[in-house]
Order: structure tokens, then sequence, then C-alpha cells
DNA sequence: TGAACTGTTAGGCATAGACCTAAGTTACAA
DNA sequence: TTGTAACTTAGGTCTATGCCTAACAGTTCA
């Protein structure tokens, strides 16, 4: 379970945004380019584009130019980096259900082993 | 897929950062004090307590003050809440894999359907 | 060619995030 | 009852984020 990668930090940043949510879900329908998916925001255009970058740094969306036009696709990979980390904690978890009653029993029955 | 709950903000920013996954990933072994997980990192306590109070703001931790001491653990509902995002996420993709070729072939064959 | 379209860059502002030190507070222990 | 342990709160700095307007490209089309 690979933890201290920026690449992680980089996935969980971008997706903590709801626009840049939205846009991930518009793309899961298939590619837009950056006009279209601004459509469906009332911010200016050039702050719509920082969240696009963001997204395209997380590797989360790659781009295309055709013309003056810019194709944004989305690339799962790097959402699969993520959920892995996600799936791979919940498994530890999961294995590890009981240790809560366990470890809560010392404080309570002192006379248990020591932490 | 709802989209627009400042919970998966909340999620997704509490994971976008290296110590509060390692904290989780330590958790999922079984709980802790806040001491015992302050030790394994360089900052200073009150630093290390914005982390825990983040993932517990998040849902992914509860705590629980036994005498003077602040027990951690893993609420791993929250994070399925993130999972599941983004695996439905992935699963609109997987159904719309071949959309990318499609829509770039309106680019290159202007006489296909208009956009 | 020159206007219109679609991005893109530059620069600025306001808020939030991540860290720090110093100074409490509460519980346990001698 | 006094000291120590284990947090907790207060307050400060520095950087990053998210937004804006204004101005600047690169393309397409009349």
């Amino acid at each position: 379970m690979p933890n201290s990668s920026p690449d992680l930090n980089r996935v969980f940043r971008a997706l903590a945004d709801s626009t840049r949510r939205t846009v991930l879900e518009r793309l899961s329908h298939g590619p837009a380019t950056v006009g279209e998916l601004a459509k469906a925001f009332e911010m200016a255009l050039p702050s719509f584009l920082q969240h696009i970058d963001v997204l395209e740094e997380a590797g989360l969306t790659t781009s295309e130019k055709q013309g003056r036009v810019r194709i944004c696709s989305i690339a799962p990979a790097a959402l699969d980096v993520g959920e892995g980390w996600m799936r791979s904690l919940r498994g530890l978890w999961h294995r590890r259900a009981d240790a809560l009653e366990a470890y809560l029993e010392q404080f309570k029955n002192p006379e248990g082993e020591s932490p």
C-alpha cells in the first residue's frame, strides 16, 4: 500500500472539489471540449480552465488540441490508484474489525496484557 | 451518483494528505491513542491534532475520550462513500469506452452528425 | 486579410490549509 | 496537593487554492 506518493495527494485533491467531480461525471459519458464543459458552470473561463488543469495534472483526464478546440477525456487509470488505496485500506480494516473491542477492554480491564 | 454533497469534498480532502493517509493505515490495524499515532510523525502535537480533526470531521475516524487519553478508531463508512463514487464513475466510463473514438471522428469527418 | 471564435496567460485578491510556539486544562500518581 | 502526562486552545506565519478581470494567442471563415 504505497502511501507517500504525491500522486495520491494529487488524485484525492483533484476529487475534493465538486466542480471537478462534475466534470469527471460529464466526461465519463464521453469526451468534450473545454467550452462544452465550461457551459455547465457559471464561473469565468480562466477559473474553469484551472480546474481542467488540476484534473489533468492528477492524471484523471487527458486532452488533445484539435485546431482551436481542446478535447478532454477521462483517464480512469489514476482513479484506479485512488480506489485501490481505499479498497486495500478497507480490506485491512475488515480483517481487524474486532480489534476495537479488544483494545477498549484494556482500558476497562487493566489486568489484561500491557499495551 | 450524488456529487454536490459537501461530504465527498471533506472525505477526498482528508485523503489528500499523506500524514492523514498514514494515520488511517495505522488505524486500520486497530485503534490507537493520539499520542501513539503522533509518535510516527515529527510535527508538533497541535499540528498533528489538526490532522486528526480533519479525519474526524470527514467521518473517516471516530474518537472517544478515556480519562486523559483519546482513542481514535477508523470509521470506514465514509470511505465507502468515496469509494462508491469512484466505482460508479468508472462503471459509467467502461460502458462508454468507445465514445472517444466516435467523438474524435466528428472532428476528422465533419460530415457526420453535428455535435 | 481581418473579424470572430476558442482558448490561454498574467496578475490580483480573499480564504483556507498546514505548520509553528506558548499557554492552558484535565486526569492520574506520588 | 503537587507534579507530570496527555491533550487542547490561542494566535501567528507562510503557502496554496479558487476566484476574478484584462489582455494575448492561434484558428477558422467570410
